[in-house]
DNA sequence: CTGTTAGCGCCTTCAC
DNA sequence: GTGAAGGCGCTAACAG
């Protein structure tokens, strides 16, 4: 496995001390040009790569933090990790990705497990319902910050979009193109969707400021965020006696999957039922037809995550604060006034 | 930041010397019952969680490996990912992941920062294209896996799948079905493009063996395999003046922008032109229509590619292995024969 | 400016 | 069965 060449190594090959190979390795002011030089050629001679672990266990930090997400396979949440591990890279922090599957037992048992062990330095976590009381049984230990919904009351910094907000304009943008059956795909009712809830909320609060009933039979839960979730919600939402002319899905991929299912059906879209996402993953520009959905601002989201982290990892002991990231709705083929696609 | 509750401590509060509590915590044979459950209280009373950091600078390993993919975002490695963390996760291992953007330059450098820093036991690396003679410079140093093609010589254990046997089967599915005129899409023709080269050898390999000519303006090379760059690629193709009348795309994202061009150009699918994509991504089976694609046995890459970096880090010395994984043509509406599919 | 000395927290050979 | 030392490789006091 090659030779493990230590500081030592070269400190004996260029007849200095271990201390003045460290200096060097580690830029520090005070040394001779000279001596630069010479213990520089050491390095290289033998190859040195410091051992990050015995730093690391010298200096109590890692350079690592811990990405916990439910899984990383989710368009959305693979569209994060991959801006969360870009800036990082360019802070030169290395990320560990973990899956949480969704189940806050393994939330808390990964936080607990990244926590304690001092492998991270830090951990982003986006949770679908972490519950503060949960949260008081980890204690201070390390920094975290939280994605998604603010679920742990005010005990961590967070960093999310406005769902209600965002929400109600999604469906005032339907409702602006002359849709008034509109229905909600989403949420499994459970605890721990939190970001479905406050969808909701948006959802209702939109309809009753348009003066519309809110129809609990035009909300169509589903177990999960799928594609596959989507079919089953858009086949019960089609067998109403009075279908709906527009569908509001809590994600793209439910939207996705509505539009496939509603192609089956034969219903156009948006002739006949007008489709949002939310998320605005890649993938929403390229359905057909392309979709309209709820874009959060995901390098905002990575950069401002990283930055709390960092400021808490530096020893920040400010309270926990609350950073809101714009979202804006994205207008596209599957929700545009009828006239204007022909096709 | 929370007490760091170390062994010593641990070991004075019970009364005993730290290396007894070792061999608690570590579960050795030789320790009395009732030794073993006074020094256990003093653990659960502090606390004690072991400093993975210590542990694995004593140990030289740390139970960490790093997967290295050129984007997480692509679906089909964030796909892969997944599979990988949730298997190693099952075996104990944590997956630090990291992305090379396809650039060779950072794939060794990444390499090479993983295999001697002693942050991880062994590294996943799916590379488009690493050449044998860039990782001399490596030498031995880590255990090493690769996924996507063999390019690497026979240095390295690799997994992956037959890619000129599986394109060959994706066209001849397509001329079973009566296309003659059928266009193949993806491929930088850069160097580091091995993949892409491998399934343009078995899209010509199906034409010559069908006694059909090979067209080399049926072929749309594509700076990367997104659903941007399809577009671009089939518009192109349309111009012909003898336009395909199928598309063989070397990835899911690129049939799936071709679909949505298509779709634009007014083209139906499969009745005016067949595609087929590769790499079974979740959203094939929800395209309009519905992709057929080559689907390779991504558990199965998974599974095997984590068995061989075990067992290298285990020891073994054996020489590089290359492991075939399956891949089966998924047959779905978009390549349909035609009269089955009156849409 | 450079060398010497201690540990960071843990595991393990050696004794008892 | 348990205690006492030593060291994994590195960095940070403290001299000099």
């Amino acid at each position: 496995m090659g030779v493990a060449v230590t500081l030592r190594d070269v400190a004996e090959r260029a007849g200095v001390s271990p201390r003045t190979v460290s200096n060097v390795v580690n830029d520090f002011p005070h040394v001779s040009p000279a001596m630069r030089v010479r213990v520089q050629a050491a390095l290289d001679e033998l190859g040195y790569r410091p051992n990050l672990l015995a730093r690391s266990l010298r200096k109590g930090t890692t350079g690592i933090i811990a990405l916990l997400v439910p899984q990383i396979a989710v368009p959305y949440f693979g569209e994060l990790a991959h801006e969360i591990v870009e800036r990082a890279s360019e802070l030169g922090i290395t990320v560990l990705i973990d899956e949480t599957g969704g189940d806050s037992v393994r939330e808390l048992e990964l936080l607990g497990v990244a926590a304690r062990s001092s492998w991270v330095d830090g951990v982003i976590l986006s949770s679908l319902g972490l519950g503060g009381s949960a949260l008081a049984s980890l204690g201070a230990t390390v920094p975290v910050v939280l994605l998604g919904e603010r679920t742990a009351g005010t005990a961590l910094d967070h960093v999310g979009i406005d769902n209600v907000r965002a929400s109600m304009e999604a469906v005032q943008h339907l409702l602006d193109s002359g849709r008034t059956r509109i229905a909600a795909i989403g949420g499994s009712g459970t605890e721990w969707d939190a970001t479905s809830r406050l969808r909701l909320d948006g959802y209702r609060a939109a309809l009753v400021a348009a003066g519309l009933p809110v129809d609990d039979a035009l909300h169509a839960r589903t177990p999960h965020y799928t594609r596959a979730d989507a079919a089953v919600a858009v086949r019960k939402l089609l067998a109403l006696a009075e279908p709906p002319d527009a569908l509001f899905c809590f994600s793209d991929e439910l939207a996705a999957g509505s539009l496939r299912e509603l192609h089956v059906g034969g219903i156009r879209v948006p002739h006949d039922v007008s489709v949002v996402g939310f998320d605005d993953i890649e993938e929403a520009g390229y359905t057909t037809p392309a979709l309209t959905t709820v874009s959060p601002d995901r390098p905002g989201i990575a950069r401002a995550a990283l930055d709390l982290l960092l400021e808490r990892i530096g020893g920040s002991e400010v309270r926990a604060r609350d950073v809101r990231v714009p979202a804006r709705l994205v207008v596209r083929e599957s929700s545009m006034p009828v006239q204007t696609t022909a096709g």
